[in-house]
DNA sequence: TCACATCAAATTGTTAACAATTTACTCAAA
DNA sequence: TTTGAGTAAATTGTTAACAATTTGATGTGA
């Protein structure tokens, strides 16, 4: 099956019968998002539309609705026929989209300085505790999500709506790619560089928490594995190619199969 | 008729017979966008889907996607049962989108400090020339869209497909934006502030060309309606309030009216 | 064993009919 | 006139059947 939880139908999803006004898809959609957000499926997992109908209880027209906006958000590839599969973002993308992380990120540290008050700072720095012990305690999702959160929470602090929104994207953006290009031991993501930004905003030093920000979202990126080498699997045309016979198996990855 | 060239069906958008690649979806995407983008619609416009079908000669299956992700990008607001309506984004968004564009565009600045040649800039300043003559001459359309692709044209000498990716959205907003609460006269969006840009660019001078952009972006935002009244008609159950009756409309901005 | 054509099954893409909802109209009553 | 109910038309939302494409299997011949 493609998700943990692929209960007989319905009920996959967070409020059964509560009175909640969001649609089917958004919530399919935030769902889907999340389970390769929190590396569930993992990139290049072929996503059928029959077997997500079933596991969510919808019709085909749901599930492709959601699949469009999935692969608009380049969480998903769409190909022609042939199906969804959760995307493999480039290196080249990678590091073009930690670069925007941190214009936007020091956009966010930027507009927080021209609050006087931070009345949501106890609420997030007791968030990164938790953050801590999920990754103390080896809840992998759990602590993505948090990680996640954690800047989230910054940007919706600003209260600048486009801010926050246009961030959410490149954070799951960069969430995903992390499950591509992480290295397996590392993934300390630094829970108390998250908390020196906290301390350097409650201090006033907003160009130290710029750069503190800077920092880490360049610490992150640098754990990643990003090398020069192969982007990634690529198709056979380029794994078989003749030339380079040996050196570096140059990824045994072809092509994306599911499960 | 909604759009300016409704011809009887087909050959409405750019490239009637060619081998384009492009599907129909992402044309009549980019061209409604257009439409919108370039004030050929006016903001709280109603979409139907009859009609787009009848334009575009497509089914509604297709119009239906497109509208959908419009409605993603916030150029449509789509509200169920009552249909697809160009949207009318608060003055409080418009502020925060404003903003966004200046974190965006100050990183595109900084983006480009890095490179030490910048072979594309002649091509903008010519860029930048047609644009001065299109607003001399009254060509409101060409003018919109040239002045907003200076913008762009900067964030792709980046060579940062996300950060331009991401511009693109925002600057198509800020557009629409303008369409709102632009006030009739001044839409002189200072041709020569953009030369004055590539200037220091070109002399290496990048703190200098944050600065200048920086200034240009709240110039803009500046030239627009945007006070604390009325961000535009909204619904009577709000204006006919009784309580506060008059002294600063609280917040006017209840539903939204179509045209 | 390999290459290749053929065919069947599975999967995606599209269309058209149907259902649900909103809008516009008519007309009677206050 | 205005108000409201009732009804018909128009518009949006959904579903299911059909079409097109890809995938996998089978079988034949070198």
């Amino acid at each position: 099956m493609l998700l943990t939880d692929a209960s007989p139908a319905k009920s996959a999803l967070p409020a059964p019968g509560a009175q909640s006004e969001e649609s089917d898809e958004s919530r399919i959609q935030t769902h889907l998002a999340h389970a390769i957000y929190e590396h569930r499926v993992r990139p290049g997992t072929k996503l059928p539309e029959a077997d997500l109908c079933g596991i969510y209880g919808v019709t085909r027209g749901v599930i492709r609705k959601v699949l469009d906006r999935l692969a608009t958000e380049q969480l998903i590839e769409l190909i022609p026929n042939r199906g969804a599969f959760v995307a493999r973002p480039s290196v080249e993308l990678t590091r073009d989209v930690y670069a925007l992380r941190r214009i936007l990120e020091a956009g966010v540290v930027r507009s927080l300085a021209k609050a006087p008050h931070h009345p949501w700072l106890e609420d997030v720095r007791r968030q990164v505790g938790e953050e801590r012990e999920a990754n103390r305690v080896g809840d992998t999702g759990r602590y993505i999500r948090l990680a996640g959160k954690f800047h989230l929470d910054l940007a919706a602090a600003t209260r600048n709506s486009a801010l926050e929104q246009h961030l959410r994207r490149v954070v799951s953006q960069t969430s995903l790619m992390v499950a591509l290009y992480d290295v397996p031991g590392t993934n300390t993501c630094s829970v108390h560089e998250h908390l020196e930004i906290l301390q350097a905003i409650e201090t006033g030093d907003y160009s130290g928490a710029e750069r503190l920000m800077d920092e880490h979202l360049l610490g992150c990126e640098r754990q990643l594995h990003l090398s020069d080498e192969e982007p990634q699997p690529t198709d056979l045309a380029q794994a078989l190619n003749p030339v380079s016979p040996r050196g570096m198996p140059s990824r045994p990855n072809g092509m994306q199969i599911a499960s």
